[in-house]
DNA sequence: TAAATTGGCGCC
DNA sequence: AAAGGGCGCCAATTTA
């Protein structure tokens, strides 16, 4: 256990149950208290953001740790208490009966920062004594979760992502200036003075203005369709497939302005001014930010980098990027978690699992074999892929019966649970927004049946995308480990929900390509147990990111 | 005037 | 082809 105090740092070795196994050592310096003590393998302490980047920053990097107020998060969620504050405060707080102090409020990132040293803590500041409670109390919590081993491999898996996380964000993803202007001059045009529009957009505001005959501004959509409507044509949204659908001179520079217009706004130049800094990228990675468990970035929208603005990711020179993709995550992840055998069978090959779940139940029509799993695991309400539910259904029962079994309890309210034991929000927090209530189209009852459809998607989906979200977890944190131990240069510099990139000298990509996939397969076997499942990826060595798949 | 919401679209 | 799940970001608009 390690506590910081100040520049230095409290120290306590720890027994199995939790307890304190000798006398606290006073550290006059973290960085030193922890470089010196290379047999540690598992560091305890509140918060790995705080922590972390400051053993980074002085080079010194460790090998586990356990997230104290990581953890909390998740045992509150799993006692169905989401949402109450997460803070080792509040934690100790609720032990003692004394009122509990909120969160402090979330942070928006700073663009540019290269660590956290200057960040204020991420909560209330906590006696040693009272995070030695709080840990041990803890321990015994995981022992009365549903699946104690699941849990603590959870816990511990979320602290290694934590690592990875504040690891990713000191590497940072390789990013040349010069090429993301080249792309944007080419796309964009010349950038004006003054921060107007650059000359591409203004040339086809210009065109969807000649249109309709009269000045329409393109990214206000009240305004394009009162433009629509005097042109006689009634639209209920802007939105591209809406607009695709319609015969009118205005759509394609219309349907132009808005992707490039996202383009300029989310990844622009001013984004190129704020974001990188001497050829690297840092967002800030916030593992399980989603209630899902999916990560996500605070600042700079490093999940949504548009396709076309990729080829600004370039290798260094004589480095490359491994660019690898996990194939089909859903449907073998649902395989894993509902022990389908017929399912388990189809995820059981590397190959082209929609070619090979259609040879088996869709007379080898591939794309609606596809739709009708997605529409299964995202909950769809209409369309083909509804009716070839029935036939997933007859061909994978338990498979069907997962997911469905899970909205079953989001429509009656309760929660659900991802493999390795996050949980989905209670109820009460996830009403919040829908009190004033939506309005039913058509006959339908006004009752809350929408909302309890809704929330029954939500949790139906939640169940597979969270556990694949388990999976990624055991496969950075096993990424991480070999490629420390293999004593390789490479880095993790990416990482988006089942991709990873990895940036490494030419000459270890070989080893860095086998250590993904050996990790992807490790991940698969202690998340979900012996199972025929495979977890293949799609991998592709490149010099730019834009050149992968 | 600041905070919250909305519409749209980028990624998975 | 359309529509199901999860997000973040931006600009504009509405609300407090």
């Amino acid at each position: 256990m390690a506590a910081a105090d100040g520049g230095g740092a409290l120290l306590v070795p720890l027994a199995g149950d939790g307890a304190p196994a000798g006398p606290v050592l006073a550290e006059p310096d973290l960085v030193e208290a922890v470089r010196s003590r290379p047999e540690v393998t598992r560091w305890v302490w509140r918060s790995t953001a705080e922590l972390y980047p400051r053993l980074l920053a002085a080079g010194v990097r460790v090998e586990r740790c356990y997230d104290i107020e990581c953890a909390e998060l998740l045992l509150l969620g799993h006692a169905g208490r989401l949402g109450e504050p997460r803070s080792a405060a509040a934690a100790l707080a609720r032990l003692e009966n004394a009122p509990v102090p909120p969160d402090p409020p979330a942070r928006s990132a700073e663009p540019g920062s290269q660590s956290s040293l200057f960040d204020p803590p991420s909560g209330p500041e906590v006696p040693f004594e009272g995070l030695l409670r709080v840990y041990a109390d803890q321990v015994r919590r995981h022992e009365t979760a549903e699946h104690p081993d699941r849990m603590r491999l959870l816990t511990a898996s979320e602290s290694a992502g934590m690592l990875v996380a504040a690891e990713m964000h000191r590497a940072g993803l390789p990013w040349r200036a010069d090429v993301h202007r080249d792309v944007l001059h080419g796309l964009l045009g010349e950038r004006y003075a003054g921060g107007g529009e650059p000359r591409r957009l203004a040339e086809l505001a210009d065109e969807v203005s000649a249109a309709f005959g009269r000045r329409v501004r393109p990214d206000l959509p009240a305004d394009v369709v009162k433009a629509f409507s005097q042109a006689g044509i009634s639209v209920k949204s802007t939105r591209r497939w809406e607009l695709a659908e319609l015969d009118h001179p205005a759509v394609e520079p219309l349907i132009a302005y808005k992707k490039l217009y996202r383009i300029w706004t989310a990844h622009g130049w001013s984004w190129l001014q704020d974001w990188v800094r001497e050829g690297r990228f840092r967002p800030e990675y916030q593992p399980g930010g989603t209630v899902s468990g999916r990560w996500t970035t605070n600042g700079g929208g490093a999940l949504q980098i548009p396709k076309v603005i990729r080829q600004a990711v370039v290798a260094d020179a004589g480095w490359r990027l491994v660019v690898a993709d996990a194939d089909q995550m859903e449907p073998r992840v649902l395989a894993a978690i509902s022990r389908d055998r017929g399912l388990m069978e189809v995820a059981g090959h590397d190959g082209d699992l929609y070619k090979a779940l259609s040879d088996r139940a869709f007379h080898g029509d591939r794309e609606h074999a596809k739709l009708a799993l997605l529409g299964a695991v995202y909950g769809q309400t209409s369309g083909d892929g509804l009716k070839n539910l029935a036939a997933l259904r007859r061909r994978f029962p338990l498979a069907v019966a997962y997911v469905d079994d899970a909205a079953r309890a989001g429509e009656e309210g309760r929660t659900v649970r991802t493999w390795l034991g996050r949980t989905s929000p209670p109820v009460a927090l996830a009403g919040q927004d829908e009190e004033a209530g939506i309005p039913q189209e058509g006959g339908e009852a006004v009752s809350d049946g929408g909302l309890a459809r809704a929330r029954g998607r939500f949790t139906r989906n939640f169940v597979v995308q969270g556990s694949a979200a388990d999976w990624a977890l055991l496969l950075l944190a096993g990424l991480r480990r070999t490629l420390h131990e293999q004593g390789l240069r490479a880095e993790l510099v990416f990482f988006q929900h089942d991709e990873v990139i990895v940036h490494c000298p030419a000459e270890e990509t070989d080893a860095v390509t086998e250590a993904i996939r050996a990790a992807g397969e490790l991940a698969g076997r202690i998340a979900f147990g012996e199972t025929p499942v495979r977890f293949p990826f799609t991998t592709a060595v490149v010099e730019r990111y834009s050149d992968a798949k």
